[in-house]
DNA sequence: ACCTGAACACCGTTCAAGT
DNA sequence: ACCTGAACACCGTTCAAGT
């Protein structure tokens, strides 16, 4: 009891545990994470913003493995290429937290960052300042969304015999894991292009 | 107790209250609906698979407002694009709900019935079968993303003083309203230039 | 400062008992 | 068949008490 020598808990290990949970389950519970831990649900407040404080230390460590220096590259499209594949190999390596971080604001700083430098990549391009955050939403959106596809095709959709779907099961069928590869980098050939129909008016 | 001569619930009921809830709150629980009929949160158990049911229920309520005509348009393309404008506008009338579809299965008999559709118009329009799945997860996550962010833009970005973001601010002033419009625009022609680039081999 | 242990108000779900 | 009331194993969060 008491306060102990050396601490027991630390953010960093909060993180790990929590994410390692998310591997497993797909989710986490404040005390699952103390219980690995040998401590008491409580004794995460003193380190941790509550659940939502976690949710968001997942978002920094998921978005940590983003290669920061693909947003210097010229130009502004190579750069802005290079960065989402980047930010889907960051994702694609912890697919079960992206339902978990899509569903919060984001608020951690370094993530922030990330979002405030491509913006700026964007702008300096010469885009139009209400153009900005479309494109960039879209491209959230093709990269977590192929990312959570990328492993896990199987879990979002539910066939029954009591509902007749032969062609979806078909396409369900078909598709395979290299494809899901093809479909992004074509995806985002076609969102790039668009963006450069953009800069020209 | 015991039996009552009339019901007191059924599924009809549960769906319109767990909606209300989820409409004012963002999300609902078992029990809260249950006070909201005058019940007990046992009770809901006759008529519903838990809450994993209610989820789906409200998958159904909410899909209903999908015009089913659009997939009967030509060409092909015109088809998808008018379903996914119809598929938006269902969710935006209920985005609170979006987070909690995302993350579970579809399982919904009538909703499965719509992508059975739309994938047999895909298949019809000659795309091979391993395009066609990527082809309509990529357009429902732009569809959902981009309804989440029609009513919710605010909650997606928590902007702090102690996070030094100016680009990203002026690029969310620039949009206003009109940017989950826009964004939605820009990823849809995207990708229905990705699709028309697939189907040339 | 940091942990324990207990408490609080909530969950989702099950089930005997009643009509 | 359908509801009650109680039970169970869980949540997230707070807080006095200890060191």
């Amino acid at each position: 009891m008491g306060r102990p020598r050396t601490p027991l808990l630390d953010r960093e290990r909060i993180t790990t545990t929590a994410l390692q949970l998310v591997d497993e389950q797909g989710d986490f519970s404040v005390p699952q994470i103390a219980k690995r831990l040998g401590t008491q649900a409580g004794s995460l407040y003193h380190h941790v913003d509550g659940r939502d404080g976690i949710v968001e230390l997942l978002r920094e460590r998921v978005a940590a493995a983003i290669d920061p220096a693909t947003l210097d590259l010229a130009p502004w499209d190579t750069a802005v290429e290079s960065w989402a594949r980047s930010y889907r190999a960051a994702f694609a390596a912890h697919p079960r937290a992206i339902p978990l971080l899509m569903t919060s604001p984001v608020r951690a700083p370094r993530v922030l960052e990330q979002y405030e430098r491509a913006v700026t990549v964007l702008l300096t391009a010469g885009f139009a300042p209400a153009d900005v955050m479309p494109l960039l939403i879209a491209l959230e959106n093709l990269v977590l969304g192929s990312a959570l596809d990328l492993a896990a095709p199987e879990t979002m959709w539910e066939l029954t015999d009591r509902t007749p779907t032969p062609h979806l099961a078909q396409a369900l069928a078909a598709v395979g894991d290299g494809r899901a590869d093809r479909a992004f980098e074509v995806g985002l050939a076609g969102l790039m292009n668009h963006a450069r129909t953009l800069l020209l008016h």
